[in-house]
DNA sequence: ATGCCGTGGAAACCACGA
């Protein structure tokens, strides 16, 4: 099984660049991130034509979550993270496929440094850290793919050294992403490729694809019970250099035995 | 070092992203 995760900046504006990599990697599961789309201007058709069942979570304007399937079936199991109020930001939605739950997040940015953004972004992390200790403790397989916007290490940025005021790159930030894989979280990249620079976002401005100024921002974390499943992962990056893309590359990992 | 670009939505600019 084929897991892809894909913050595509506005799912209606990505359309043409979205199917036209569905249909060139035929990934299994996709989780999308950023549809900027309200509920109901979601383009379903055009998903199922694609070859996919799809669930989302939609919101005027910004943020939305999206989880796709092109070989088993989708049982959407919770949208929003437990606690949350019932008009929260659209960054979370979970799905049951092939047996294996994949919770799909945009997790908050967080900037400016210090202020309101910054506490959010802090205390959706916390929330998120109590949920996924229940996950960790139920044993089942669970694959948390998405936008963290955190760069967990040095490694993960073109010039760490002008990131470390920034949310992305704060030391709360980089620890909330130590903390999880302390619960037994697996950073699945991370696993196969331990030294390597990887990227999956570049900016659109002062050409930061071409001169591969990224950073490693989109993970996959995995559960104990997944994790030894793992066979591969990559960064779809050609297509960040498709014609009106954007500035996040496709990445994903394939399980054996699934 | 910086929203210089891209998107959506409202309004002919602004909020937001990372």
């Amino acid at each position: 099984m084929k897991v892809a995760t894909y913050n595509v900046n506005g799912i209606n504006a990505r359309l043409p660049v979205l199917l036209r990599w569905l249909e060139q990697t035929a990934p299994d599961v996709v989780c999308l991130q950023e549809l900027k789309a309200p509920q109901e201007k979601f383009p379903e058709q055009a998903i199922l034509d694609a070859g996919y069942q799809v669930v989302w979570h939609g919101q005027k304007s910004w943020n939305g979550v999206a989880i796709l399937s092109r070989t088993a079936e989708i049982t959407e199991v919770k949208r929003g993270l437990p606690g949350e109020p019932e008009d929260s930001p659209s960054r979370y939605i979970e799905a049951k496929i092939n047996g294996v739950l994949i919770g799909c997040l945009y997790l908050p940015n967080g900037n400016p440094v210090p202020g309101p953004k910054f506490e959010y972004k802090l205390e959706w992390i916390e929330r998120f850290k109590v949920y996924t200790a229940e996950l960790i403790a139920s044993g089942i397989p669970v694959i948390l793919a998405g936008d963290y916007n955190i760069i967990p290490t040095e490694l993960d940025a073109y010039k760490a050294e002008r990131w470390v005021e920034d949310a992305l790159f704060r030391p709360e930030s980089r620890e909330a992403f130590k903390a999880l894989t302390s619960q037994g979280w697996t950073d699945a990249v991370r696993k196969i490729h331990p030294e390597e620079r990887i990227y999956t976002y570049w900016d659109y401005f002062r050409n930061a694809y071409g001169r591969d100024a990224g950073l490693r921002i989109d993970h996959f974390l995995l559960s104990p019970s997944i994790v030894n499943q793992l066979a591969a992962c990559g960064v779809d990056r050609d297509v960040r250099g498709w014609e009106k893309t954007s500035d996040h590359g496709p990445v994903w990992i394939q399980l054996e035995g699934y």
